[in-house]
DNA sequence: CTTTATATGGACCGATCGGTCCATTAGTAG
DNA sequence: CTACTAATGGACCGATCGGTCCATATAAAG
């Protein structure tokens, strides 16, 4: 139907939607990020989100949808962010360096008590929920994607040998962040954060 | 002591209690290391229990404390075995190995997928809950500690370096299972999560 | 204006939540 | 036997859960 390219113009019919929707999908972001999904209700999203019942469902279209966008929006923040800051680092060592040490740094601090949205669902959900596994699952191997990424520089710039299983070695580092970020989150100390990247960066070398 | 002997004869007054307390607290701790705390409902404890809600309550005292209980009732069985464990290993470093060994062949098995029972509730409450935050860091402290006294025993038998810092060693060891877990638990293959072993002891040498 | 389409607020839904209460049952003590 | 104490089953509680529905509001199109 050629009529489509018509409505294309014709798009904007009735209501105009009277929030952002990005700024809402933040809010749900935060409070999911927080509290977990089971301890999340409707009714914290939608003070939160500042938004009707009514335009939450229209939109999002219910809470497992809702957090499976907020976990696809996590995500992709947090990749864009890492990929960039490797971009920008000196060396893939130094990279590995400065994460790690960005983490622990949030020891004791309130974004240090949040943790990491993936790595909360991960623990959150195991296989249980298949809705949820999959996007969880993708997210680390994400993370393990940009740490693999880093490594592969590092063995250009000498820093790492080139004979290293850098598939095992990139999801140790998966697995240390996790660690790290959930004895942070369960109130580790600032000090002891800090004293603990070397001792996981020990692995490469 | 034989005044429980005498307290036993005056103790049994009223009806008498019909279900193996010990028992029913097992059956519990599963259900929350399985499901965790909040996506455990009152009903799923009955169930797993086997008594009514009169019993629990009259028992245990909600789920609250019966969480508590649970907490310390895993703890204490987690900890009793490690310690056996590191008594009957050849060396420190073995037991070490060995431990970390054990958790990576839980991969895609049941087992793993329920992850560690302090564990995930460090993550799922984090300093949220401060009634769980104390047991959940005692518990990681507890942890901790045996790692240390393998780490030290380890010391004397020569396997690791006299100046090496055992509390920064051994918390990076917690966070090092921690994370892990949490990877077994969110499905990592276990061929990979072998490889990780390895590379994880390495910050031990 | 009317028509059309969407957004919104809020009433409402059944189900379930954790928790309380009480009548009944089952045992010992006298 | 009766008296007493404690355990049990189940009715019941208000609150909240996630989710639906509809009347109303608000825009553009004709």
């Amino acid at each position: 139907m050629d009529r489509t390219v018509h409505m294309m113009v014709a798009m904007t019919l009735g209501r105009p939607i009277e929030f952002d929707p990005e700024k809402a999908l933040d809010a749900a972001v935060e409070v999911f990020w927080c509290k977990g999904y089971e301890a999340t209700s409707m009714s914290h999203l939608l003070t939160a989100m500042k938004l009707s019942k009514s335009s939450l469902y229209q939109s999002f279209g219910g809470k497992h949808q809702l957090f499976i966008r907020c976990l696809a929006r996590y995500q992709e923040r947090f990749m864009v962010d890492l990929r960039s800051r490797l971009d920008q680092s000196d060396s893939g060592r130094r990279f590995l360096e400065e994460v790690f040490q960005a983490v622990a740094d949030t020891a004791q601090r309130p974004a240090g008590a949040k943790g990491c949205l993936v790595a909360n669902s991960a623990s959150e959900f195991g296989q249980r929920e298949t809705v949820f596994a999959k996007p969880v699952a993708q997210g680390l191997r994400g993370l393990g994607e940009v740490f693999k990424a880093a490594l592969k520089r590092a063995q250009t710039e000498g820093d790492v040998a080139g004979h290293a299983d850098l598939n095992a070695l990139s999801s140790y580092l998966v697995s240390a962040m996790t660690g790290l970020r959930t004895l942070i989150k369960s109130g580790l100390d600032k000090r002891e954060a800090r004293s603990m990247v070397p001792l996981i960066l020990k692995a490469v070398e």
